[in-house]
DNA sequence: CCACTAGATTTGATCGATCAAACCTTTTCG
DNA sequence: CGAAAAGGTTTGATCGATCAAATCTAGTGG
């Protein structure tokens, strides 16, 4: 039944660029332009060409072609270690995403691991000489991180998913970045619960200094000092720093809580801290994590969603600007996420 | 300060194996030689060569060493779709895990999505046929697969993480899967739990038939027909079966007490359950999960692990296996999980 | 002492597609 | 009317590695 999808060619030698002239009565080149530059051969030809195509089943030999053309159509992306618990799975999101949208486009996604920066490098190096893979895309980069360094240095193209935080970009046209807004999304998180009528609205960070932690600080920050009202040294007892995780979120909310200061919510730097507050305080406070990981849904945690599916999309555009739209076109993109609110209000009236 | 890492052609052509074999005075099929088939050549030469190669820091040419032996050392496997939620994770971990122990043996893996299992198919095709891929990876495997049939007809290598439920796989030696014994696993938790003195033990599962899922209850039902004591019709008044998600296994158990049916644990057939059930019956009564997710680990919840890394190892195992070597060994490997207990009893002897 | 074999290495051909340049028509225009 | 240009198509060469077969060298036995 299914036997129909099979080609015509079983188990025979499969059609090349040859057969498909020769059964179009034109020369191999003519049949490689029909792919690639449609336009220099006459539509009648082109016509015939391509109804041999797709008589004979062709399909151009990827490997053949990327030995001529020294170009794969591939983009490598290193797997993070499996270390990142909960928060894992924003990584794995925009792996989804980016897979979904690289098929669209024709490109293919290579997965590759490393034990460090530099073997992340030697990897590179490696597929790139290959001609196995001609662009990468990179995820948590650093401060100074090396892999983007030695990519500029070598002319591999790249785009990074996260801003080189702490560099000024704008002097190396080459580096281009897409990220996600998350001062936006704090913001969006604290004017929503001031709207509803809270005030005292905790933030449960990260400690400084870390790019996005600070980021996403400076959102909950912008938006209290701008209508909660509260003084700046208020506002500095409502903020917390911890490392990220369930119990350590828990218990920086039971700390405050056990130091006698009052608070109507808490927006959150991550589902984890937001979970661990959440199990706390339990349904009557509302909480706000980030990042809208499964973990939140199942628990109804509301949480910040960064919209991968976009940013996979305006990955691969930057990937894809040749030298000649780079001038045009802005090779940054900052993405605003949006905010999911799961938590109900009980027996008590905004405003 | 990285430049160290970059290579000596830092922008001309890159070395082939002629440029190597000039360097160490031998033609370029000894140099290929010392790649592929070490033990032809002779030891000293095959020094000389090897030096040569380190010092040109060359590396064979991926796509045009495929072109010619037809073969990619590529591994294909679809991303599924996030639809999949809390349980998505086991996927993502089976993910990093093969891209790790791919990794090890030199093999790659390229990423690809599919709408559905005839889309999946196409996309087979052409990447097979563009000697992209040599073999195929296939997850979520169900009763009477296309995908499977399709497979084995064009002769394409494949192993599935999943077993053929319902077929007789032994007719067909061409198939190789590998899976986790989930009887093994729920007949682990329900022991545990009996060891501990529960004696009226839940279970938490789907509706029938499904392969795994039968799979699952099957081990609870056989330890609790062994050691609980309780009678067949008890038995049953303990055995749920809802749809997979955290509201339905809330709800089932939310019945079940209703119903008045007094119960000491409760084994589940996922965490999305097990969570359900958790937040429900609070830390006092003993809630076992299954995947071990991250979302269990976050709240604490007791599951059971897929050995994930033995399952990635096995499968390039299987796929690895050449005709000869096919005769002795297995071509199915099943693989025992691990239960993780995180639940604490509080003032309630074992025994 | 030479034919003969096994071992080691080299040469010629090829995988399939694309680049670069040559080639043929037809059209344009001084 | 003929040269030059533009439009279409074809031929030759190449990408880098490996296969298949040829060649060369040293060692063996009759």
């Amino acid at each position: 039944m299914v036997k129909a999808v099979s080609g015509p060619n079983r188990d025979s030698r499969l059609p090349t660029v040859l057969d498909v002239g020769r059964l179009a009565g034109v020369s191999r080149q003519t049949v490689s332009n029909v792919l690639n530059s449609p336009d220099v051969v006459k539509p009648e030809t082109r016509a015939r060409v391509e109804s041999a195509i797709a008589d004979l089943g062709y399909r151009t030999h990827a490997s053949a072609r990327r030995l001529r053309t020294r170009r794969s159509s591939t983009i490598g992306i290193r797997l993070d270690s499996i270390t990142n618990g909960i928060s894992g799975s924003v990584h794995d999101g925009f792996l989804h995403a980016l897979t979904e949208q690289a098929d669209v486009r024709g490109l293919r996604i290579l997965l590759f691991t490393a034990t460090d920066p530099l073997d992340e490098i030697r990897q590179i190096r490696r597929m790139h000489e290959g001609s196995d893979v001609d662009a990468f895309v990179l995820t948590s980069t650093k401060f100074g991180d090396p892999r983007t360094e030695w990519l500029i240095d070598h002319g591999i193209p790249f785009v990074t998913f996260g801003r080189p935080w702490g560099v000024d970009d704008t002097s190396d046209p080459t580096y281009r970045w897409v990220d996600v807004d998350g001062r936006v999304g704090t913001r969006l998180a604290t004017e929503h619960l001031l709207a509803e009528g809270d005030r005292r609205i905790v933030y449960l960070g990260w400690p400084s200094p870390s790019g996005t932690g600070d980021d996403r600080r400076s959102g909950w920050r912008e938006a209290m000092e701008r209508s909660s009202g509260l003084t700046r040294r208020e506002l500095d007892e409502l903020e917390l720093r911890v490392e990220d995780g369930v119990s350590g979120g828990r218990e920086a909310i039971r700390g405050l809580a056990q130091r006698g200061v009052a608070f109507d919510a808490i927006v959150c730097a991550s589902d984890s801290l937001g979970l661990g507050a959440l199990l706390l305080v339990g349904p009557d406070i509302p909480v706000i994590g980030y990042d809208n990981t499964p973990v939140a849904e199942a628990v109804g945690l509301s949480s910040i969603e960064q919209p991968l599916g976009a940013v996979a999309e305006a990955v691969l555009e930057l990937l894809g600007a040749t030298s000649a739209e780079d001038i045009s076109r802005a090779r940054h993109r900052l993405i605003d996420p949006r905010l999911i609110v799961r938590h109900r209000r009980i027996g008590r009236a905004p405003g």
